[in-house]
DNA sequence: CCACTATGCAACATAATGTATCATAAGAGA
DNA sequence: TCTCTTATGATACATTATGTTGCATAGTGG
């Protein structure tokens, strides 16, 4: 059942979240602290601490709040390219545009030092790569990829040079790069 | 003409510097302080504050003797699954063994806050990916690969889904996922 | 031996952390 | 509406970190 609860809570919690998801965003998690959430929210600092014990508690609920992989929804376009290029697209605008993609090299660095936030980020990574299996299926039943092509794997191939480009490598990720990307990967065995 | 210099001022900083990489491979960024930092090594608050005015340039500075790539020194091993396997190996070794291995995730996530750090980053993977071009180049000669491949995207699509699985999904990389990953890999214009 | 300087130590002002108490204001239930 | 409950804000306080300064000491180079 449903505990009912003062709905001041709610929106004090939001507030203090959406506060350290743009903190984190813009300085990196060296900058959030209370005091920092407390200036930017209004929120009093004293407040922060019954709702967090500690700043790693907020930390990871920010994260938490943002990692939220999208419920699945695939349609195939039809061929194993138009999907593969689809996927990609919709990766590079999500590193690009939202938290979670703004986000994404804190969390990396969290889950490197913490089990909690290693956790998170695993099962969402686990979660989005399952929403995009659907995609490689489809692929196998059309004759387009092996029978034996592990799906992981090769979703893998598709989407790790993306965040190797955009986080590591600078490099552009521009329709050119993901024409000739898909191109690629769509002729593995052909 | 090289300045001559106290020796105490080497060993200073480089006790300093070893001391933040420790806390940064183990703790994260967060956690390194001139407290901290002069707690771990004897070092005075001051001495540290007359050696970096600020804590950032500290690590900048950790991160730079860290990520300082290897002089190329490539012979072919013969075949490019051989030389590819080669790289893949060393890779692997060195994100599990190395202090560039540890701090990497950190380095990611500074960069995408800084732009020094983010300068320091890209540089050392382009470094990286140009002391492994003639793996490329030497394949293209044999007519293991195309005339028209791009050795970057051929070594992104190599070494990209290592960083992915290490420090994202979490999966594995036993000998298994890099027999198959090669494979995959070199067979592109078969 | 002497001049130089890197370091350590102490002191200090300022700011952040973590905890506690109290008054107030807003919601829940009758 | 009135009362009970509780989430919040304000304040105070001890502790710790930051950033700076002045001075004594000890190691270095000539």
């Amino acid at each position: 059942m449903i505990e009912k609860q003062d709905p001041r809570i709610a929106v004090t919690r939001h507030k203090a979240l959406m506060s350290a998801i743009e903190l984190i965003k813009e300085k990196g998690i060296r900058e959030v602290t209370y005091q920092s959430v407390s200036a930017r929210t209004g929120i009093s600092r004293s407040t922060l601490y019954r709702h967090w014990p500690d700043i790693n508690s907020l930390l990871l609920e920010a994260f938490e709040t943002v990692a939220t992989p999208p419920s699945p929804d695939f349609s195939s376009l039809g061929s194993l390219k138009a999907d593969v290029e689809h996927l990609i697209q919709g990766l590079i605008n999500a590193l690009d545009n939202t938290d979670w993609g703004f986000m994404a090299p804190q969390l990396i660095a969290a889950a490197a030092i913490d089990l909690d936030m290693k956790k998170l980020l695993q099962e969402f990574i686990s979660q989005r790569l399952k929403n995009s299996e659907p995609i490689v299926t489809a692929a196998i039943e059309n004759g387009e990829l092996d029978h034996d092509t592990n799906p992981t794997d090769f979703l893998i191939l598709v989407v790790s040079p993306v965040f190797y480009r955009k986080l590591m490598a600078g490099l552009p990720l521009n329709t050119d790069w993901v024409e000739s990307h898909v191109n690629a990967l769509c002729s593995l065995n052909d």
